[in-house]
DNA sequence: CATCGAACCATTGCCGACAGTCGGCAGTCG
DNA sequence: CGACTGCCGACTGTCGGCAATGGTTCGATG
């Protein structure tokens, strides 16, 4: 038989689905920050029960979505500017890697997605839509990470983006420019195989949108 | 009324007691890689039901201890080679960026422990002893990236050294004599606040670490 | 004799219910 | 009037049970 001609779609469980359920509510802020995510209340509205919900906001509290205390209930993380600072430093180290790795081992057929990747931020920032934006930058480093080859290393990075999202929605009201140049300093770098130069330019585009970031979470929180 | 009389008793849940009772019986070797975790008998073993036990199983998996395959069950991880590769990869990295933050950054007065631990790690490594040696290194890395002052680089550590420790068992065969000089020259550089120089000493200190545990995981299984 | 299919069994996924715990409110005493 | 104590509602932690799924065994069939 042909191999891998369909997607292997994977019946998703009761559980999976509350979570992508909660999750999307959280990070298309229908749920605000700090906001108070009652087992029964949620089991009724999706109509379950309160095992898949229960499991589900412990998977979400491990990725660090929520924060649950014990007999207490589960919350909405809500990010501070240390956060997201923390967030900022590890992206850079992460991604930092990533992009070296790239450089030095990367195939340049690999180049294509991420270009169009690129592009596609780049036209977000133009019309000033920094959400868009910062969405598409995600993107980005995402593929950039997941091309490195390394499981553990794509797991903690969609992690830290997931935390990352929680503050999505605050950088909508900052009219601020986008950064989008650098992502193109980052594709010279790779182009030309240089590790420690893909490693530079990815901590300074990254350097730019933390400023951005904390300037969300310091003005809306 | 007098303040800190009572040392404030965090009744650890049903939940957390399991699961350190399972992360233990792993971590010992008491359970093999590979063997399947059965809820019904674990939680008949331990004497409660399988809630608790359920989730226990979730946050190992998460951890990365187990995997579990929908509706099939849960089982102890086997790592491999690659698994090894990927977690020193990242250990280099993060704990080469924890040197360096505590370098340019660290109080001279938090080296003390650090030396007690290093001296500790030297210690077992004269005694051929590689699995001691390797649970103190571990201890003494835990505390450097803890330094740092990251709570979500340390989480992250946390996650990456448990995995390592699956293949703990298996380092105890090998009659190799473990790295101990590594340490004092990272302990150096803290001193002489060079940043570049503690990241590079954790960097060479790990690779020594890498070929011994890939030598046990590739013997082992 | 190998292969396929159907019934069986062990185990997980999910459910509803009960008990334990927390925060708030009223009542009481100084 | 302020502080402490005891109740109250709400919610989480835990439990035993039922249904659904996957592997297995055994028999039928080519």
């Amino acid at each position: 038989m042909t191999e891998g001609v369909f997607p292997a779609l994977t019946r998703q469980g009761l559980t999976e689905a509350v979570e992508q359920a909660i999750r999307r509510a959280i990070l298309e802020g229908r749920l605000a920050a700090g906001e108070r995510l009652v087992e029964a209340r949620i089991s009724e509205e999706l109509g379950v029960s309160r095992a898949p919900v229960r499991e589900a906001l412990a998977r979400l509290a491990q990725r660090g979505l929520v924060v649950s205390l014990a007999n207490r209930g589960t919350f909405v993380v809500r990010l501070g500017p240390e956060d997201v600072g923390e967030l900022f430093t590890l992206r850079v180290l992460l991604e930092g890697h990533a992009a070296s790795c790239l450089a030095s081992a990367g195939q340049l057929t690999e180049l294509a997605y991420l270009e169009q990747l690129a592009e596609s931020a780049q036209e977000a920032a133009r019309v000033d839509n920094a959400e868009a934006a910062a969405e598409r930058d995600l993107e980005f480093s995402a593929h950039l990470v997941g091309l490195a080859g390394s499981r553990r290393l794509l797991r903690i990075w969609q992690e830290l983006s997931d935390q990352l999202r929680l503050a999505l929605p605050g950088l909508g009201r900052l009219g601020s420019p986008a950064p989008a140049e650098g992502l193109r300093r980052v594709l010279d770098a790779l182009r030309t195989r240089d590790p420690e130069a893909a490693r530079r330019a990815m901590a300074d585009h990254l350097a730019r949108w933390r400023a951005l970031w904390l300037r969300a979470v310091s003005e809306g929180g």
